[in-house]
DNA sequence: CAATGTGAACCAGTTCACAGCA
DNA sequence: TGCTGTGAACTGGTTCACATTG
């Protein structure tokens, strides 16, 4: 889902699956709202729905961390949460930098879900001098010319790319050669970057194109005959070197639609 | 990675696997990039590495859609772009909607990668009576009182959720009443909708969770001693029952940080 | 001969179902 | 008795390696 191809070897560290992993802040989240409502224990059972999971997955998530739950009773939740805190490595401040604050940059500046956890926005910058100095988020933007500046002096070691995808790329390199080896890239492009650093990259239009497959199916199976017109899709050989522009629908939607969809204007 | 649990049932559509599909859009971008510089054919090795992923998974990928390829050749792009965005269901419009118009609502409204693929941004929604009228991205915002109309007049079927966490789920429910049945959920909230209705999560502050678990792992390579004071945490009997406010390591973390992280102030 | 397409081996992740314990 | 913790079965996904074909 992530890390281009950083993966980090077999290095075994101590075995917490990667899907597990990714699923201990939603466990997170959901200890937080019960601790904020001061229940005191949870059943695998309850916790799992609340964070949208199953009882079993989320029991064999805990084992690996350890046999944190009382048999009989369930999951104590203060302890949980400093647990599984802890595992994440949110007992610690980790300073970040933002790069690119247009209004993605901006409202992640912005983002409560950051602050509250163990991240602590250390900088934001962007590359236009305008920006420079005006405050977002209570932080006065920086120009790029800092950011190798920045990162060493505030011991940043996790980065943010919240650029047009154009630029990405160079950042990222500016990043990693300053120290940083973490990235989280919302810029749709494919990063490289040497072993050792991890990507993890959203891309807002590819959730959509999965939805969208997803819905085109549901259409499909409503009425009877799905697919458009064409001959079924998977086997039958098709009729090669077909019409690469052939219209499927109404609005035409190809021509070059610049693949460097800007995030936004940084 | 999303759908709460609505993922649907063995329904077995036509057997692409969820995770082929997750990368179609990874192949699409890189595909019409190639296309943009009139590349015509590519070989799956070449393609592979544009979109970040091996060249074996990449060929398994495509032998799911249908055999597009010319052994000793590659593939054509152009072609390939068409069958795929065909598979995708981007060959036809797809209207969505965004509610909650923050910076991040904003963000999205102003996305270009959506409106280069199939989607148009039918109308932009927010709870906020001084946002109403006021354009963003072009686009005047309009209050949720109308969101029922929108959704039925446009024929909407696809629904983007950028607002607060405390008013995702409300939202939710009156998309899903008024015929919504595909959601990006941009709140950090576990969604419930019933069956038929998929839903896709993208949480910012759990990416940056992952990346600070595997952060931390590496400065625990490094150095010889990983993990900090306590005893090694997986089998050995912890001290159960222990100081569930411990302290990590430096700034306290704890404390009600009130998990409604407001994604924007909406 | 180069590169696709794919069976088969392999591996990760999920689910089952129940033994074990408070 | 009730719920955790986990071996074992199962499912889905990845990788290998090679036969096939333009």
């Amino acid at each position: 889902m992530a890390t281009g191809r950083t993966h980090r070897p077999a290095t075994r560290s101590r075995g917490i699956p990667e899907a597990t992993v990714a699923r201990l802040p939603l466990y997170l989240r959901a200890l937080t709202a019960l601790s904020e409502r001061s229940v005191p224990t949870v059943s695998s059972e309850e916790l799992a729905t609340a964070a949208g999971v199953n009882s079993a997955k989320l029991r064999k998530d805990f084992s690996y961390l350890g046999s944190y739950g009382t048999r009989g009773v369930g999951y104590d939740v203060e302890y949980l949460v400093y647990q599984i805190s802890r595992e994440l490595g949110l007992t610690q401040d980790w300073p970040v930098v933002i790069v690119g604050i247009g209004n993605l940059g901006a409202a992640l500046a912005n983002y409560g879900g950051f602050a509250s956890r163990g991240f602590r926005v250390a900088a934001l910058i962007d590359a236009d001098p305008a920006m420079a100095g005006k405050p977002v988020a209570g932080i006065p933007v920086q120009h790029t010319d800092e950011l190798e500046k920045i990162i060493t002096d505030n011991g940043v070691s996790i980065g943010v790319i919240a650029t047009p995808a154009g630029a990405a790329q160079q950042v990222c390199d500016r990043l990693v050669a300053a120290g940083i080896t973490s990235i989280l890239n919302f810029a749709p492009t494919v990063l490289s970057v040497p072993d050792g650093v991890d990507v993890r990259k959203v891309d807002l239009s590819i959730e959509l194109q999965i939805l969208a497959f997803h819905e085109q199916r549901k259409a499909g199976e409503e009425v009877g005959a799905p697919e458009e017109a064409a001959g079924a899709v998977p086997p039958p050989p098709v009729p090669h070197r077909a019409p690469p522009g052939a219209p499927g629908a109404d609005s035409g939607r190809q021509g070059p639609d610049g693949d460097v969809p800007a995030v936004m204007p940084a």
